[in-house]
DNA sequence: CGCCATTCATACCGGTCGGTATGTTATAGG
DNA sequence: CCTATAACATACCGACCGGTATGAATGGCG
């Protein structure tokens, strides 16, 4: 008698099942239900985004999705691995493309000025007031969730890394002062770029982040090498 | 049947009560029962700085206290108003006594770096990783819940304008540089040291919030006014 | 003495949580 | 054609959540 029910159901997408497997199984050429895998892992973003890892309900995206609770926990085997996915392949990849890779090539305090100023300028009210993924995660995970604390700790190594060389790079180059800690100064800018984006989520408000980004840029320039000296 | 059980209990403790009773009611001198309350506040402190708001245990507070469920519902309306009452009651008291107050006198910069060279070298390995209350409630609630968002606000308003105010008369008595802008200076330095903080407590080390207080350290050196000129 | 407010203590509630067990369908491979 | 497996879908579970209803003990007060 259910199954009767469960048929009538299936019928109605199955069409959308059988168009996914003309086009090849997951197996042999990686392609169909990755589509609901990616689903699940951008409202996951979402979620977390909105409501932190820990109050982020797994009935609200699977709702948000239209996908069933037995989908997401065949492609994730916990809420937890869920998560890990979400900072491994959505914002690392964000930071990577908007503050690390750039600072590989060019004077380094013209890159992360002109960053700072794109991040003020194209950030709307929402995005201040949902804050940085990153921090977010990393304020709320890595006193509760070692698993969190090392891939955030990781990402943070990065940033921190690929700023501290970009600085040797520019003091090479004769383009930033060579008497400054490059190690120290990359562990504060960074730390100061999620103080800005903290501040500004606090207090919702895009003046609080304009401020704090000139402040810091005010900084930078002072870390630029003087001519003739 | 039931009443035998609860004398019983009741008598367990029933001395304690009485003797406090002995040093006056809650309404003509405002003692007795006061510590039921305190106590309250402080288990939901730690467990807040533990494991966020939205985290925090009701259950586990009680567990720790010895205070039963009746008891905290009588001092405290909600969860919220719990959480509330510890920002209101321990965290802020804690922010001006530490950051605030000892910026009203003194020249600012001497007083910002004795500060964070103190707590540099107070703070143990496991007060690192839980991190600061004010930026772990701030990155939790400032999106979640308005009420939470106005009152940390306002404690961040305050230090800033009390560190805005102290640069302003840093300014004035000579002792710093003329050609800063004190607001944007304030919102940078609060927000660095959140970052530091929140960067040290990441990385679970010691050694990341020295860097980085060494770091803005240099920054504030800069800022004092240059001799005759 | 009697009444009433304070200060709790206990039992219980509906709801949500993450997670699982089982079933169904479609396709790939032999 | 047969079997195995991928890709779901549904129903259900126990744990825990914040919150409440009820009542008992106690002491102040008239």
């Amino acid at each position: 008698m259910a199954a009767e029910r469960v048929i009538g159901k299936r019928d109605g997408n199955g069409g959308k099942k059988a168009f996914w497997h003309f086009w090849g199984c997951g197996r042999c050429c990686a392609a169909p239900s990755e589509e609901t895998r990616q689903q699940l892992l951008a409202a996951a973003f979402e979620e977390i985004h909105r409501f932190g890892f820990q109050s982020a309900s797994i009935s609200r995206i699977l709702k948000h999705t239209g996908v069933t609770k037995g989908a997401l926990y065949h492609y994730f085997p916990s809420k937890k691995a869920l998560g890990y996915a979400v900072l491994d392949e959505m914002i690392r990849d964000r930071m990577r493309e908007l503050w690390i890779e750039p600072l590989q090539q060019g004077n380094p305090v013209d890159v992360l000025v002109d960053t700072i100023n794109t991040v003020g300028r194209q950030m709307t009210l929402e995005d201040i007031q949902l804050g940085c993924p990153l921090a977010n995660l990393s304020q709320e995970m890595s006193a509760v969730d070692e698993g969190f604390r090392e891939r955030l700790d990781a990402i943070y190594a990065e940033w921190r890394a690929g700023l501290a060389a970009a600085l040797r790079r520019g003091q090479q180059a004769g383009q930033v002062r060579g008497d400054i800690d490059v190690e120290a100064t990359a562990v504060m800018v960074v730390a100061t770029l999620e103080g800005c984006l903290a501040a500004a989520k606090n207090a919702q408000s895009h003046k609080v982040l304009m401020q704090c980004g000139q402040a810091l840029i005010h900084y930078l320039e002072n870390l630029r090498a003087r001519k003739e000296e």
